[in-house]
DNA sequence: ATGTCACAGTCCCTGTGA
């Protein structure tokens, strides 16, 4: 099984990118955020081409989330049930894995109401994660827009007193992997970077100046199953690219 | 370098978000 998390910066801009990506790696389940359309922009059809079922919780301009995948897509679920009013998280059963590809809010600045917003929306994700059944298969993917720690993170003295790094959400991420979830990019990867997003500006990409902000949290189950997992970097170069990479994990049988 | 990209509306430029 091959899984993957991809912000993609609007699907409807990247439709070109995302289609080579899927046709060359073929994943088995891929979840995207930002889509940034409706769901009557969705390229459903695009994906059915290519073997994929898809489903979407789309808003229009801004956010957006789906699940792509080879192994049918079951009891989807959009949002949180409550009155959060942006499309940030939508979840799925694909075979026998239930499936949560998540954009979490990017806070904007550490006195910015987006940031009170970004931490109370960590803490649903959390309270969401669980109540979960200890016998479900869970993968967690998305962009999380926090760097769980100063290694990831090309020079953490640019980034003091700014968001992705501070305290509170890295603990609002440490809670939600309490509930017995794994950081499976870094645990199969303790010694590379492995960095997810660069900025389109400053030439960003090619100093190296990046972070990991995209990520796969595999349950225990599962993350012992987990063979490789790795970013390709190589969906980052080239023709109108998003500006993050998608995020790989090989799972065995 | 405050250096780019994508969106919608004010609609071929500007303001907003990332």
């Amino acid at each position: 099984m091959k899984i993957a998390t991809w912000n993609v910066n609007s699907l409807t801009a990247r439709w070109p990118r995302v289609d080579e990506w899927l046709e060359t790696e073929s994943p088995d389940i891929l979840l995207i955020q930002e889509t940034k359309q409706t769901d009557a922009k969705f390229p459903f059809d695009g994906f059915s081409s290519l073997g994929y079922e898809s489903a979407h919780y789309g808003q229009g301009q801004w956010n957006g989330v789906a699940i792509v995948s080879r192994h049918g897509i079951d009891d989807v679920v959009r949002g949180f049930g409550d009155d959060d009013p942006e499309a940030r998280i939508i979840s799925a059963t694909c075979g026998d894995i239930r499936f949560y590809s998540c954009y979490i809010p990017n806070g904007r600045a550490l006195e910015d109401p987006h940031y009170a917003y970004k931490l109370r929306w960590l803490s649903s994700l959390e309270r969401l994660l669980a109540a979960r059944p200890l016998s479900q298969r869970t993968i967690v993917g998305g962009d999380f827009n926090v760097a769980p720690n100063d290694f990831d993170v090309y020079d953490p003295s640019k980034f003091r007193g700014a968001t992705h790094v501070s305290e509170p959400e890295r603990a609002a991420l440490r809670q939600i992997e309490a509930t017995g979830l794994v950081d499976i990019t870094r645990k199969l990867n303790p010694l590379e970077p492995c960095y997810s997003w660069w900025d389109y500006r400053n030439g960003s990409f090619h100093r190296g100046w990046g972070l990991r902000i995209d990520l796969l949290l595999l349950d225990a189950t599962l993350a012992e199953r987990a063979k490789n997992s790795y970013v390709d970097r190589g969906a980052r170069k080239g023709e109108k690219p998003s500006d993050h990479a998608p995020v790989v994990v090989e799972i065995g049988d």
